[in-house]
DNA sequence: GCAAAAGTGTTGTTGGTACACCCATGG
DNA sequence: CCATGGGTGTACCAACAACACTTTTGC
C-alpha cells in the first residue's frame, strides 16, 4: 500500500498552485513606501494587493516574481530576495495557492510606475498608512518591513534606496526612519565612515538654505562585499 | 486577450508539484550529524537524499514536512524552521517540482530512528562526511549548515541539541563545533552565565575522571525570551 | 545678520580579549 | 600521588555613547 502510493505521488494530480508576490520598498525623502496593486478583475476587484501572479511551467521563481512584477507594475529590478513561502491551506478561499514572497528595494524616482494586466492601478504607500489587503498580504507584507528593519543591523543598506550621489544627510535620514528613532548625527558619520564603503565626492550641492552638503557615493565594490561579509551594525 | 489569460490563470492546470524537505540536525559528543534517507525506489533508488515528499491538497506545509519526517524516519519534531524554497524549473528532471526546504535541531539520543515508506535505509551523517545526494539536495543542505553556523550569532542555540541536564563543557563543545574553532573557556562560561538563561542545578556529574561537572539547564522561559528578541553572540 | 543645515572631537564607560593557576575526583 | 577535566579573576584595550559649538550658505 506504501509503495503504490509513493509510486503514484510524481504522477498524481496535486492540483496545488504556486505563485511568487513581489514586495516592493521605495524610499524618498524621509518616508518607506511599498508598491501595491489594485486589482482590475473579480473576484476581489479593487481591492489592494502585493503585486504577483502564478509561476509558469518553465520558469524560476526568481524569472517569475520579476516578470510578473514588470507586467503589473512596469517596474523592471534584477534583484529580489526571497522572503517566506506561504502556504496555509486557506489563504486563497478559491483554492489551493502557496505563494513565494520575495522582496526588494528600489528608488521610486528612477522608475515609472504603470498600470497593467490585472491590475486597475499602482501606486506607493507610505508604510504606516496602509490600506487594507488581499487575503493574508498584509502578513506578508508585515513580514518584509521586519525584515526590512532586521537587515540594518547585519548588513549595509542605502545603496539600492538612495541616489547615486547623494549628501550625507539623506543616508542619515534613511536610517533614521528605518530605525524609527533619532541617531547621534557624529556617531552616526564616525561609524559609516569607518566601514569604508562611501566615496566623498569632490562636488557639493545646496538644497536652498543652509550650508551646502558635500556629495557622497556608494563604492560598489567594498559595498557589496562587506554586504556578503556581513556587518554588525549597532547605532 | 490580457483578460482572458488572467480569467484562465486560476482555473489553468499549472502542473507544478509542490514538495518539503526536512533537514535536521543532531548534535552527539562533539559531532554534528544530519538525518539522510536512501531511496528505496526507482528512480535514483539507492541515493542517498534529505527526507521530504509531496504536499497534500488539505494540509499546511509545516503539517506536510512534519508528517514526510516522521514517516521516512520515524521522528516526530514539532519545530522545524523554514530555510528556503527551491524553485529552479530543472531541479527535478523527471517533472517540475518546487521544494520548500526546513530545518530542525534534535538530540539524536532522545529519538530512535527507522525507515519507513520509500526510505530503505536511515542514517546520521557527520556533516563533514557526507554521501554524495539526490538532485540539488547537496545545495539545500549546504544552506541549511551556513544558516546553523550563522544563527549562532544572533540567537542563543543548544536547548534543543544537548540534553535537558548537562555540564558546562558540553555546551562549550558545541559552540567549538559549530564554530570550528577553540574558544576561551572562561570568556565563554563569563558570557553565557550573564545571558541569564542557564540554571545551574545542585548536581554533580563525574566522567570517570577528572572533577565532577555542576549540571545546568536552560531556563526555558529566558531561553525562548532571548531567541525571541535576538542576541549578539560575538565569541 | 539671521535662519538653516552641515560639519566636527573629546571623554567616560562598557564590554571584549588575552591570559595561567588551583580544585576535586578516580585510579 | 598523578592524571584528568572543572572552575575561576584581572588587566588592557577597543568600541560605543553622550554631548555642543562652529561653519557655510541663502535670503
Amino acid at each position: 500500500m506504501l509503495y503504490i502510493s509513493v509510486l503514484n505521488t510524481h504522477k498524481m494530480h496535486q492540483s496545488i498552485q504556486l505563485s511568487v508576490d513581489a514586495v516592493v520598498f521605495g524610499y524618498e525623502s524621509g518616508t518607506i513606501s511599498v508598491l501595491l496593486i489594485k486589482r482590475k478583475y473579480e473576484p476581489f476587484k479593487g481591492q489592494w494587493a502585493i503585486p504577483g501572479g502564478f509561476v509558469l511551467e518553465e520558469e524560476s521563481l526568481e524569472e517569475a516574481v520579476a516578470r510578473e512584477l514588470k507586467e503589473e507594475t512596469g517596474i523592471a529590478i534584477n534583484y529580489l530576495e526571497q522572503l517566506y513561502t506561504f502556504g496555509h491551506p486557506k489563504r486563497d478561499p478559491r483554492s489551493r495557492v502557496v505563494s513565494v514572497a520575495y522582496f526588494g528595494l528600489i528608488k521610486p524616482s528612477a522608475f515609472k510606475i504603470l498600470a497593467a494586466t490585472d491590475a486597475e492601478e499602482v501606486q506607493w504607500f507610505n508604510i504606516t498608512e496602509l490600506p487594507s489587503l488581499f487575503f493574508d498580504h498584509e502578513a506578508i507584507l508585515q513580514m518584509a518591513i521586519t525584515r526590512l528593519q532586521g537587515k540594518i543591523t547585519y548588513e549595509p543598506i542605502g545603496f539600492e534606496l538612495l541616489d547615486t550621489k547623494f549628501p550625507f544627510s539623506d543616508l542619515e535620514k534613511l536610517y533614521t526612519t528605518l530605525l524609527g528613532r533619532a541617531i547621534d548625527r557624529r556617531n552616526f558619520r564616525k561609524k559609516m565612515l569607518s566601514l569604508n564603503i562611501l566615496d566623498e565626492l569632490d562636488e557639493k550641492v545646496s538644497k536652498g538654505s543652509g550650508r551646502p552638503a558635500n556629495l557622497f557615493k556608494f563604492n560598489n565594490k567594498r559595498y557589496f562585499k562587506l554586504k556578503k561579509e556581513g556587518i554588525i551594525f549597532e547605532i
